[in-house]
RNA sequence: GUCCCUGUAGCGCAAUGGAUAGCGUGCCGGCCUCCGAAGCCGUCGGUGCGGGUUCGAAUCCCGCCAGGGACACCA
């Protein structure tokens, strides 16, 4: 926001350590940390330590010392009202009612585009979902969805160009089974609603069916050897009952608002992995184990000279010269190049499990020759568990699905609309109970580190209160509100002419940190930080909210606060947005 | 055995190597005659252990302890 007096400060800074026979610092500014306190500092710890060189000193004392003569150097430059040494930092405190216009008129110019960077013209592809067909839609799928689809609102409003890339595994084992299964008990039959939960029992019953009977996995491997021989009528009752999948994952893309832009399938890869394999083995970077009944391995360590064992041995192909997920891994990511040549990089949004196979598959390619290989990069996440660390397994039936989750959590928000505001029309109410309740389940997801396991349970799932998505949802209709209330149009650009309240700075302030939060969030691949930084700007204005009144405050101070309110409300559904969550008007 | 992740308040989670470690939940107690109480205010309570690096460590390094995960033909 204050970019350019911030360039002129550091240029300023640079000459009095140039003078003062100082060091050039690096200058790394952050906000001040404490409430009350408005505006960025830095410390010249490291400066003073690099000023004695070799010599003992304290550097405590030195940086005071430092930070004191810059702080007399720079006065009190524009934008500013105050400049202060403490303790070895510098502060700047923003001039309030600058810094109020600056932000609240950013804010409403740019409207919906506010936090957004410039477009960096570079493009980038997230890879992530990747459900099964012909199986059930879990909790636990819902992590990569979420997740994915926030780091591209969080890559795009970066400024990157992102293509939203989904990968369904539509073909495997367990696509047989579905498949010998419906062939032999259910042939005929057809969902009408509940696809992807009707898909998903047939599976269960698949493999009950088996487990029960051992001897008919005969048949299922007869089934096996008719689709490798492409037999039509196994290929068409495949492509029309994936269909069937597909078009149940559609119905819940569109009830989560994720989108993608390229789909790849998991049976598109088989010919094009298989002959990646072959130009590994050609240049004796695999090594085909076949003749003596093996796989075809790459021994990665060894063919990196580690000493160690870090990438462990990669299994190509099976001994049997078919492709396992690893082969279709080594097509899909050359075919990403392919289709976009421009890539800078190719995220795969999958869970930690997998981090060993995309190391492996990554580095093979690399050893290759694919120059790409090295943009392409696996983003971890936990899974989602089940309490007592009860992993959610589609064959043991241990899981959530989705379909009654979004079900339950629409309910449970359906009936507090009903209770606290009656008055409003059904249609109105359902509207608000799938905003509410979507948000409640993606906030949860989004707002713990990737890296921590999320414990799924009904609920704190379906808990409306405290830090969570209708939290931030309630202070932006509070917003609303008011500015319905005024019943007026948002005044003009102004300058406050009263002294800001300790509500207003904080609000302002947190308002103002949107688009760095942004552009630190997309660049640590961090959803966090906006779903911390959306809850502090609810929280501060449900502070602003009960401490300052806005239409009943006199002219000057209502004017001001009314473009405040409009500004908060803004940042409000902006950060929202990011995070794949609705605002609603009302609720 | 090798490698990866995680240990912060009873529980669930925050905190670019920075100043005073924050929030939710839970318990208890307050606040609707004031823009919506899905809200606000108050109270209790914490960095697994031991070294090291640094002016400064929850954060980085080493060791230990505890939990989870991955390691040749599953996805």
């Amino acid at each position: 926001m204050f970019e350019v007096e911030q360039r002129r400060i550091e240029e300023q800074i640079q000459a009095y350590c140039t003078a003062h026979d100082l060091p050039a610092p690096t200058l790394r500014w952050k906000w001040i940390p404490f409430s009350g306190q408005w505006g960025i500092s830095t410390s010249f710890f490291q400066l003073a330590a690099a000023s004695f060189g070799d010599q003992k000193g304290n550097t405590q004392a030195k940086a005071q010392e430092i930070a004191l003569g810059i702080a007399e150097d720079l006065g009190t430059p524009a934008g500013f009202s105050k400049v202060e040494a403490v303790k070895g930092y510098l502060n700047l405190t923003f001039d309030p009612a600058q810094y109020t216009r600056r932000v609240v008129d950013a804010v409403l110019d740019e409207g919906e585009g506010y936090g957004q960077g410039m477009r960096r013209h570079e493009q980038v592809m997230v890879e992530f979902s990747q459900p099964n067909t012909h199986k059930a839609f879990h909790v636990g799928h819902l992590r990569s969805a979420i997740l994915g689809d926030v780091l591209c609102n969080l890559l795009d409003a970066a400024g990157y160009d992102v293509v939203r890339t989904n990968y369904p595994g539509d073909m495997g084992l367990h696509v047989i089974r579905w498949l010998w299964n419906y062939k032999k008990y259910h042939m005929g039959e057809k969902p009408d609603r509940d696809i992807t939960k009707w898909m998903g029992n047939l599976y269960a019953e698949a493999i009950k069916r088996l487990e029960q009977n051992p001897e008919l996995d005969a048949e299922v491997r007869e089934v096996y050897k008719q689709w490798d021989n492409r037999d039509p009528e196994i290929v068409a009752l495949w492509k029309e009952t994936r269909q069937w999948s597909l078009d149940g994952f559609d119905d819940m893309y569109a009830k989560l608002g994720i989108r993608f832009d390229r789909y790849y399938f998991n049976s598109m890869f088989e010919d094009s992995g298989r002959e990646i394999v072959d130009e590994l083995i050609r240049k004796g970077i695999a090594d085909d184990e076949r003749a003596t009944g093996g796989p075809v391995v790459v021994k990665l360590d060894e063919k990196l000279g580690l000493t160690g064992e870090k990438y462990h041995v990669f299994v190509a192909l099976r001994s049997d010269g078919t492709a396992l997920y690893a082969t279709e891994d080594l097509g899909l990511a050359r075919q990403k190049f392919l289709d976009y040549p421009g890539l800078a990089k190719s995220f795969y949004v999958v869970d930690v499990r997998q981090s060993l196979h995309f190391q492996q598959v990554f580095k093979t390619l690399e050893l290759d020759g694919y120059a790409w290989a090295v943009k392409c990069q696996h983003v971890p996440y936990e899974i989602v568990s089940l309490p007592g660390n009860v992993v959610m397994s589609s064959r043991e039936g241990a899981i959530v699905l989705l379909e009654d989750l979004l079900r339950e959590a629409n309910e449970r928000a359906l009936q507090v609309v009903r209770e606290k505001n009656p008055e409003l029309t059904e249609e109105r109410k359902q509207e608000i109970a799938r905003a509410v309740g979507i948000g409640a389940i993606k906030y949860p997801m989004l707002s713990r580190d990737n890296t921590k396991v999320v414990t799924f349970d009904w609920q704190s799932a379906l808990d409306f209160n405290g830090q969570a998505a209708p939290y931030i949802q309630y202070a932006y209709v509070r917003a609303n509100s008011i500015l319905r209330k005024a019943n007026m149009p948002i005044p003009a650009s102004l300058l406050p002419e009263y002294e800001l309240s300790q509500p207003e700075v904080a609000l302002i302030d947190l308002i103002g940190r949107l688009p760095d939060e942004v552009q630190s969030a997309a660049r640590d691949l961090r959803p966090l930080v906006i779903t911390n930084l959306a809850y502090e700007l609810a929280s501060a204005f449900n502070d602003f909210y009960g401490q300052c009144p806005v239409l009943q405050a006199e002219e000057k101070i209502r004017n001001s606060r009314l473009r405040l309110v409009a500004a908060a409300r803004q940042a409000m559904a902006n950060s929202l947005a990011l995070l794949g969550i609705t605002a609603p008007q009302a609720m």
